[in-house]
DNA sequence: TACGCCTGCCTACACGTGTAGTCAAGTGTC
DNA sequence: GACACTTGACTACACGTGTAGGCAGGCGTA
């Protein structure tokens, strides 16, 4: 079974899945495109990489000098199950109000739309078996 | 458009939840109910309850000598703003986790595929417009 | 060699949220 | 009138997370 990793903040998160979407990146690599598009100082970025490492969610390793860090979990793993224990904890396990928010809020991408067409058709054919 | 009201945490969310189904309660009475189930104290469920109004979420009227308090929002309304935080600052505006989460589950009740076919429809023509 | 820059780390503070103790006032009861 | 019980408000603490300052060491360059 997934152990149980320790629990994980907003930008936490979305600090995994810049390192996620860009790999073996170094805390400077970071600062400069995560960091300064979110407007945070490098010591911030730091401190949050270090932690996610401390918690088991990124590896470092040194090389010329400096550390690079990568993901530890399965790539998305981390998103994947903060998704799941925002609808667990927060939805009480109910999809719906994610559905009404996306009806509401009425914008998404072309990706977005065909991800979502796809994903009916996907949860269509295993309904019907 | 629907105003930004104030964050709200994992708890005060399952709180109001349980006014939203039984409006009009004293704090007694929800201490009583949601409280003892959850293991709060009366005090506890108390300062979430006038959090909960600080920040817009609750009402409340005297009636007999005692509070008593409702919904100030529409039913499903924090609901929602949840879920938008959650993308918002979670998932930095990407949907796409969430249809990747939903797509591995694999578990939706037809009503929620119902609603998925729907939503999809209706974006597909907001869309084309 | 002296200077400046990058890096890693330690330290610290703020804020939200979860949790509860305690006190004062009101009300009912013996 | 004394006492128990309920209610409402205030106060407080812990913990996680977001944020950053500042220091020390390494390294390149003038």
């Amino acid at each position: 079974m997934p152990r149980t990793r320790p629990s994980i903040g907003d930008k936490e998160l979305a600090l995994l899945r810049h390192l996620a979407a860009h790999e073996n990146a170094s805390v400077g690599e970071v600062a400069a495109a995560f960091g300064e598009s979110s407007g945070l100082a490098r010591s911030t970025v730091l401190t949050m990489m270090e932690r996610l490492r401390a918690k088991g969610y990124l590896r470092r390793r040194r090389s010329d000098g400096v550390y690079r860090y990568s993901t530890a979990t399965a790539p998305g793993d981390a998103v994947r199950n903060a998704v799941g224990q925002f609808v667990e904890k927060t939805l009480s396990g109910s999809v719906s109000p994610f559905v009404a928010w996306l009806a509401e809020r009425g914008e998404v991408s072309d990706e977005e739309l065909d991800e979502l067409k796809a994903l009916v058709a996907q949860l269509q054919t295993r309904q019907e078996s």
